[in-house]
RNA sequence: CGGGGUGUAGCGCAGUCCGGUUAGCGCACCUGCUUUGGGAGCAGGGGGUCCCAGGUUCGAAUCCUGGUACCCCGACCA
């Protein structure tokens, strides 16, 4: 038995613990030498391509192109927006040098002290800088705007505590960054993006997202508004999936990308960045995951259907195989991604664990009894629920089955949370609310000190002014003084 | 950067308080036989700078001093 694994899979006793051991027992990540950062293992990088493939064709449909910029940031370029720098600078990586040399006694190799670089290059937090400065010799007229581009890249943030995918000291990222010509254009740019990044959460992740504008407070360093998507994990916490932002002229004015206008008027561009990260695999696991392992919605799993033999020798194993490969060449034809586990080192059991802990979303299993029979058992990894059934008509089961998988992951996501946000009109019913794991509606009297005294007394923030829902005035919750509409606070990843 | 904890085989750990044969257990690995419908059983086998440096001692995984790495809880953050 897996006793193993369901001692360290359990999530009651600490959830965090829990989480860490499933990101390595899935074979999804594990920690690299380097502080913070993580080695993605082939399994879990799968998972991150099938999301890059699936935005990358929406940021096409959407007249976005892809390009690249260099990892390496001149130091000056990061202290040109004033609040860029106060946001980032105390997490930056900085190169000093660019040489090394043998030391004295030949036993290996230091920093070459005559190397010293003249200025000092960043390790990109964030590409607003280089890209804003590259895009000042891009743009002179109107005509050269809008400008759409995404860049997949890899960014280095040195935090101070990190936890595999959801926040590493290197991640991998898109970051898009448009230039428009007006104002509202560029609003409606990064509008469409928060859009574009809730319904692949929803769709694609099967994960719920609350749609908001963030707070001055947890803005973006830089943007005059931020939009995010809000996520919530099966301990009650949030976690941001995904943000939108909408400079303003900051960047244009910070590098001086100036264009003329219709009127030949000279004007700042207006900017817009957004991006979503390698934290979205987290969020999947987070959102998902039982104590059996992941469980991987449908359109992201790497392996959407796997077939185990039960075989008692060679000749029975031969006559298994010969009647599953025309099923696996018809998935296939079908465009379901199918693996056929037919490897004789390994029991069955044995695999029945190892691709539930994957997350495999449907596991068929054929053995003697199925062949004398024309059966074929199927399992379906989100309910565990499994029944022996007619081979014949088999791939039409198989795709209504991931159909509906896909469906009833996102509807118990949506449950569970549905029954986990709930309205607070008092701060001890706030306090008391928020310790059972829910996120919270309430009234909030719009500053930045009120924010703050219950950031420091509750742990929770507010994760976003909701986009949608209940928009009453009433009375803040901690001073009591008017309050526009109830905001969403929860307590964070 | 503060508070706590842990470094012993690939992984997970016991042994440390109270120094004493050859450093042990589970998983994994290798060989053989039997097995295969929920992480197989039996038998045999291989694998260790006990985090590093120094000290105490007849003798150190164990005691002392210094260092270092990692984990957890805060502050910080996508």
């Amino acid at each position: 038995m897996a006793k193993e694994l369901k001692e360290l899979t359990k999530r009651s006793d600490n959830y965090s613990q829990w989480y860490q051991d499933l990101v390595i027992k899935a074979d999804l990540a594990e920690n690299s030498a380097v502080r913070g950062c993580m080695v993605i293992k082939p399994y879990g990088y799968a998972i991150w391509e099938k999301m890059q493939r699936i935005l990358d064709d929406k940021f096409k449909e959407t007249g976005h192109v892809n390009a690249y910029f260099p990892l390496l940031i001149p130091k000056s370029f990061l202290s040109k927006e004033a609040e860029h720098v106060e946001g980032f600078a105390k997490e930056c990586a900085v190169v000093t040098h660019y040489r090394l040399r043998m030391n004295a006694d030949k036993t290996g190799v230091e920093v070459d002290p005559n190397a010293k670089l003249e200025e000092e290059l960043i390790i990109r937090p964030t590409s607003e800088t280089i890209i804003w400065n590259t895009y000042r010799n891009w743009i002179q007229s109107y005509r050269d705007l809008p400008i759409l581009c995404n860049q997949w890249a890899n960014v280095m943030r040195w935090e101070m505590r990190t936890r595999l995918f959801l926040r590493t000291a290197e991640f991998l990222w898109q970051e898009g960054h448009t230039a428009h010509a007006t104002k509202e254009e560029a609003e409606q740019e990064a509008r469409m993006i928060q859009d574009l990044y809730a319904d692949f959460a929803e769709n694609y992740m099967a994960m719920p997202v609350i749609k908001g504008v963030k707070t001055v407070s947890e803005r973006f360093a830089g943007a005059v508004d931020t939009f995010t998507i809000e996520a919530m994990m099966q301990d009650g916490k949030a976690l941001q999936a995904g943000t939108s932002h909408f400079l303003g002229q900051n960047f244009g004015k910070a590098f001086d990308v100036t264009f003329i206008d219709k009127n030949g008027k000279t004007e700042y561009a207006w900017a817009t960045s957004w991006g979503v990260s390698t934290r979205l695999i987290g969020a999947l696991i987070m959102a998902h995951s039982d104590d059996n392992g992941l469980v991987l919605p449908p359109h992201l799993a790497p392996i959407q259907v796997v077939i185990v033999p039960i075989y008692r020798n060679e000749e029975q194993l031969g006559r298994i195989s010969a009647k599953v490969s025309g099923l696996v060449a018809n998935l296939k034809k079908v465009g379901v991604s199918v693996k056929y586990d037919d490897s004789d080192n390994k029991k069955p059991g044995w695999k029945f664990a190892e691709y539930e802990l994957k997350g495999v979303p449907v596991r068929l299993a054929m053995g003697g009894r199925d062949l004398e029979n024309n059966t074929i058992e199927v399992m379906r990894r989100d309910t565990l629920e499994k029944e022996t059934v007619s081979f014949e008509g088999i791939e039409e089961r198989v795709q209504a089955l991931l159909a509906e998988i896909q469906k009833n992951i996102y509807q118990k996501a949506y449950d569970y949370r549905a029954v986990h946000i709930v309205e607070a009109d008092t701060y001890d019913d706030f306090k008391a609310k928020l310790d059972e794991g829910n996120f919270i509606l309430a009234h909030w009297d719009g500053t930045l000190e009120t924010e703050e005294q219950i950031k420091d007394e509750t742990k929770a923030t507010i994760r976003c002014i909701p986009a949608e829902g209940d928009t009453t005035p009433g009375k803040c919750i901690l001073t009591g003084k008017p309050s526009a509409r109830r905001v969403l606070f929860a307590r964070s990843y």
